[in-house]
Parts: structure tokens; sequence; C-alpha cells
DNA sequence: GATGAATGAGGCTTCATTCAT
DNA sequence: CATGAATGAAGCCTCATTCAT
């Protein structure tokens, strides 16, 4: 995707170019996002995306090998988008359970009423499309679930703690995801409780915590 | 479009009619349930389902309206058969916290290894795919949490549990389906741990427990 | 269609049977007549015709040969009352002016207003269908202008008339038809101005006299 | 759907795709009318359209909504081009009976042998066929019907007549249109009797003034 | 780089007709 | 005679993708 004759240093106007090169591909990708989450992944046509974006049809191919690329470079940016999030929380509690807790808090307090497109993306639209979009959406739920679980061994470490069996701490991180999805679904995207999200936030927390420590020996 | 002329009892040839009709009925759903959770919805087309159900297309439209009904009644039936199973656990154990405990394991110890098909339309197949699909499912869902959540309020009146808020069992109730929805996923449809069911069952079941427990006050 | 095995004198079950079926035949045509109408041709399928005749779909092509032959009775049914109508105003007139008069008070006052599902058949839903219909359709048409020029040559003849040409009376006839047909059309089918019919009719009816008189020399 | 950024002259391969779409979409309505002429609207497929205009279905789609967009575009021009030659003869007549003799000589002497197909269309094919298309036939009728009505008036305020009711003047006109479409439908589609046209349409204005000057009180 | 007209395979659906019971 | 389930050809239409300009 990127050219890589020029090795002098480039010029301004290549470096202009080289801007609006990415705008254009994060004006389609946004195009895509917004169409994919209220019509769609099928109904939304690369004409509506390319429409929305205020491109051709063409331009958006240029950007986007297939249909399928757009929605797995959303998968990825929402997922990495995600990580951020709820990583940094993990990290900042250093081994303690309140990783956990202000892990679920961001989420549900903040990713979710602010980015319910994603959330609808992320949760519902690219579930079940093709073998291509699935297997990137493994991968990255995997690195999502990977990442609750390293902080699930980094707290059993540094707290001496003894888990169930050797799968209780993967088995957990992917109750957590799995907790994540639905309540987001349930009360965002098929209701819309965004004010009530505080609320369910502290439940969910709690039930976490909860499971958390009835796993532990 | 049924006529309700004869009253007398059915003849023999009527019965066997009925029956040949449910027969096929059947045929198609299941040839339709195998190639959705293998294809996928979009995949499959109605001339293949045909094939398979050994039928021509116009019979499955004989018989469905049209391809969004095949995946509704797939939708429902699949509800009903999970609701039967779950409801009857929580019922057995009348308001203990056992129900839960024996709800998980028929579900990851049975249903799954049973009918990882009917996994893979109800959680993935049916997501996403067209409103009027959605609002089913939604429906569906919001009937298997309902029993949840008359479980857990059975439960907090049989022991005199209060819970934390007034959402908790619902969210509770959400969360557990969240647990169920994407350990089955994580463990049946992207990797095939059917073996480990009875391991990974236990540890969902320890969670959910001490998830429920960490809500009561 | 009708068997001619038994040359006796038929019993009396026979011809209840035979009573029976002229009624089955009737109840068919009258259930298609309305459909065609109110559908249109192409959207009444032959189900909805038996539904609404109240017998199953091959009843129905046990008393019609196919969809066509339907509409083939129809135009035949309704072309036949039209001449009947329409042939008795001529004669009584015998050769008379008169005739005309009286024969499109007759259709715009009695007809269309009796029958406006035989108006739409016969003008709208017969037209441009197959070319076995429309074959038929000419037949009958033909007829209806046949009469009316064998009145107008018969009116030439008693009132020693000598029309402009020698087409002028098939043309003048074949006006007449047309004048008919798009006022129905119009007054009728599309707009729904069944009390102003008398005037109508009134206008129409001088406007043809006045065309016949001064077709002659 | 159209963009409006640039709004600096067209350049000059801009123009040219400007004419090849027109060109393309001339085409397509071509192959249309006549296959609606002469296979019937019903008979003639969109395949089989796009052969004959030799472009591919998605290029049929991309110049026209639908199929019955088709025949709406094909009955406006159709009704266009009448109104226009009629109308021509009308206004040059000035309010003198003479416009309706001239508009009907020019219609059966000109317009019915040099446009047997646009005949075809407009008074049979575009007849029954779906809501849509009777609702534009009615439109494109009434305003016919309103130009001879039109002409009629003026006639009257002219030379100082009056007419029989208030009616008369839209019967008349609607008359003569019902005069027009049978006699065309007959001696051009039924019959092919292109060489006596000149007679039969002497016949028929006569028929028409004589009809118009005995609605004059 | 951008455009947008053109493609055509493939999907869903309808419905007249048949025939075993 | 009547039934109605079964057929399957045929039609309309969508839409991801390409490519000449």
């Amino acid at each position: 995707m990127t050219k890589e004759k020029q090795k002098t240093a480039p010029s301004k106007s290549a470096l202009r170019r080289q801007r609006e090169r990415e705008q254009r591909y994060q004006t389609i990708l946004k195009a895509a996002e917004g169409l994919f989450a209220v019509d769609g992944y099928h109904k939304a046509s690369m004409e509506k995306i390319a429409d929305v974006a205020e491109v051709s049809v063409g331009t958006v191919y240029f950007y986007f090998k297939n249909k399928e690329d757009l929605i797995v470079q959303l998968l990825d940016k929402i997922g990495f988008q995600l990580r951020n999030c709820l990583g940094a929380e993990y990290k900042k509690a250093a081994g303690s359970i309140d990783g956990f807790r202000r892990a679920g808090q961001v989420f549900f307090e903040e990713f979710c009423p602010r980015y319910p497109e994603k959330i609808a993306i992320f949760f519902r639209e690219s579930a079940g499309q093709s073998s291509h979009v699935e297997k990137h959406r493994k991968k990255i739920f995997n690195r999502l679930i990977a990442d609750i679980e390293d902080a699930l061994q980094l707290m059993s470490e540094k707290q001496g703690i003894v888990f169930q069996s050797s799968l209780s701490a993967q088995v957990m991180a992917t109750s957590i995801l799995g907790m994540f999805e639905r309540i987001a679904y349930q009360y965002l995207i098929w209701q819309d409780r965004s004010d009530d999200f505080e609320i369910i936030g502290k439940d969910a927390v709690a039930f976490i915590v909860g499971g958390i420590n009835s796993l532990c020996r």
C-alpha cells in the first residue's frame, strides 16, 4: 500500500499528499463504520459508502482491497482501541483486583456511551459474515481475552492466589468478555439505556469481582 | 388460508398426510440448520437447502415464507429447546443456588457438545442479518434472560437475600447469558475443545456462583 | 368438457350433478372476475382464485384448461352480455337513429354502473396479455363493431342515406366503440363519477348522433 | 445522488461522456420499445432487452430503476410526442374547427403509420400492468384530454358557441381520444390497413366534426 | 490518483401447472 | 370428481468488482 521509491527526504507536497491520503482513508472508514452500524454489513453497499464518504466507488477500492477489507480494518481499529482502553487500567492497577473494577467502569461508562457504533460493529455486524472476517475476529477476541488473562495471572502471582484449574484464568477472561459483550448489546443496542449505564456497570463489575474471587482457592 | 370445513374425524389418509407434512417441514429445517451452521446464513442459498433436503425450491417456499422465515423458525426452535433445558434445572433447584450450578452444567456438558450447530446458529448466524430476524432474536434472548432473572428473584425471596440494585438481577442474568454465549463460541466454534468442556463448565459455574454471591448484600 | 356417455334419459342424481357442475363453473368464473378486476390479471394467482371460489386449485383446472381460458371465457361472457344489451336497442329502433341514442343510454346508464368489474376486464385486463387472448378479444370487438355497423347500414337503407365512403359505416362503428370504451374507462375506472353518468351519457350520445349525421351525404 | 462539485465548465471528455450516456439511455429505451410492442410487456424479459440493446442487465438497471420504469419512461416520451404533434395543430388553427380536422389528419396519416410500435405501447401494452404504471397512464391521458378540451373551450369562446352541458367539452375530448385509440388499434394493430388510413382518417375526422357541431346549442 | 459506467454471476421468489391419492 | 402438495422454469434485481478515461 505504501510505495518505497524515494529514499530521499520527502518534499513538502509529498507530505501533503501523504496527509490527504490518510484523511481519505479515515473518511471512508468512518463512512463504512456508520453505515455498517446502522444499515448492517450486507445492506450497506460499496456505492452508498462511497456516497457518504463523498468519493467514488473506485476510490474506495483504491484504499481498500474489497468490502471484507473494510470491516476487517474496522475490526482491527476497534479492537486496538478497546485493548488500549482496558489494558491501561489493568496496568495501572498493577496486579490488584482494582484493575478489573476500573476496566469494567471504563468500558461501560466511557466506551459504550461514546462509541455505540463501534460496539454494534464489533459485537454484531462482524459476526458470521465470512471465514476470513471470522478469522480476524477470532484473533482480536483472543488478544482481548489474553490481555485479561494476563492481568489475572499477574494478580495471582502478586497476591499468591491459586486458581481452581489451569484453564480457570482463560475461562474467567472469556467470561468477562462475554459479559461485556452481552450487556453492551442488551442495554445499548437493543434497549437504549445509556442513562442507567452507571448502575449497570457497577452491578456487572461486582459480579466480575465476585466471580474472580470465587475461582481462587 | 386454512379451510375449516370438515369437522368430522380426519380419515387415515388425512392423518398420514399430516404426518408427512410435518416430516417434510422438519427435513427442510434440518437441512437449513446444517447449511447455515457450516456455510453461514448468506452463503447458504435456498437452492442448496432444497437440494440437501431433497425437495424442489418451490417446496421450500411451500413450507416457509422466505429465507428469513427459515432462520426465524430455527431461532424459535433452538430458543425453545434452550429454555426447556435450562428452565428445568432452575425449577428442580427451587430457589437454591444449585439451580445455577446445574443449568451451567447442562448447558456446557450436554447442550454444547450435542448441538454445536444450534449454538452456531443461535449465537453467530442469526446475529446482524436483518431487522426482522434481529427483532426475533431480541425477543428470544429476553425470554432466556427473564428466565434466569426469575430464578434469581426466587432465590432472593427464598433465602432472604437483597441485591445491590434494582437492576442487579437483570444484569446478572444478562451476564450469565453472555458468559454462556462467549464460552461456547470460544471453545466450541472457534477452538474445538469439547473434551475440556467439563473443566471449562466447572470454572464457568464457579465464576457464576461467585458472581451471584457478591451481588448479595 | 361435457361427457357424452349416457344416451338414455338422465337420472335425477345426474341432473343434480349437472346443476352442481354448472354452479361450480360460475362460482369460479365469478371469483376470477372479481380478482382480475381488482388485483389485475397477473397479480391474481390461480391459488387465490381457487381460495375465493372456495375450491382447490385442482378443481379450477378441472373446469378451465388454464389461466388464459379463464379470461377468455370471461371475455366471451361479457362480450355476449354487451351485444345482447346493445343489440336489443338497435333492433327495437328498427333502422332509426334512435337505436344509437338508446344503445348509448343503456351502456352508460345501465351497464357501466351495474358492472364496473366487467368493464375493467373487458377494456383493461384483457388487453395486451397474450396472443391467444388478443385473438379472442379481436374477434369479440369485431362482432360488436359489426353489430353497430349493421345497424348503421340498416338505417342507411331504410332512410335512403348514403355514407361518405365505403368504410364510413365501419369507421363510425369503431369510433362509437372507442368512445364507449374510453369514456367508461375515464369516468368509471379512473374517476368514479357514477353519479354524473346520466349527463355524460347524454353528451356522448349527442356526439354520436351528430357524428353519424355528418357522415351522411 | 448527483454531486455538484465542479462549477467550472465541463471538459471535452466530460461532454462526450454525457453524450454517450444519453445515447445508451436512448438505445435501451428503443430496445424496450421494440420488444414491448412485439412480444408484449410481460414476455419481454429484462435480459432480452439488455441483449437487444447490446448491454448487460446491470447496465439496464443503471439507467432505469426497474422494468416498470422502462415502460413509464416510454409512456412519458410517447405522450409527449403525441401532445406535441396534436397540440401544434390545435394552436395553428387558433380556435377554428379546422384544428380538429388537422389534428385527426396528423394522427391518422402521420403518427400512426410512422410509429405503430408507439401506438401499440401507448394503447395496448401499458394498460392494466400495475397500479404505478396505471397512475402514469391516467396522468398522461388526462393531459391529452385536457389539451383537446382546451381547444374546444377556445373554439367556443372565439365563435360564441355554448355547449350542451358543463361536462360536454370534457366528454367530447374523451370521445375523440377514444376514437383515435380504437381506430388505431383496429386498423393498425389488428388489421394492417395502413394504406387505407387516408380514407379512415377522413371518415373519423368527419365524425368528430359532426359530433362537435351537434354538441353546440 | 480519481472517476463512475459497465459487468454478470448469482440470489430470492413467484406461480402456472401436474398428478398421486 | 376433488384435493393440495410438489415441481421447476423463469423472472427480476442487487451489488461487489473492474477498467478505460
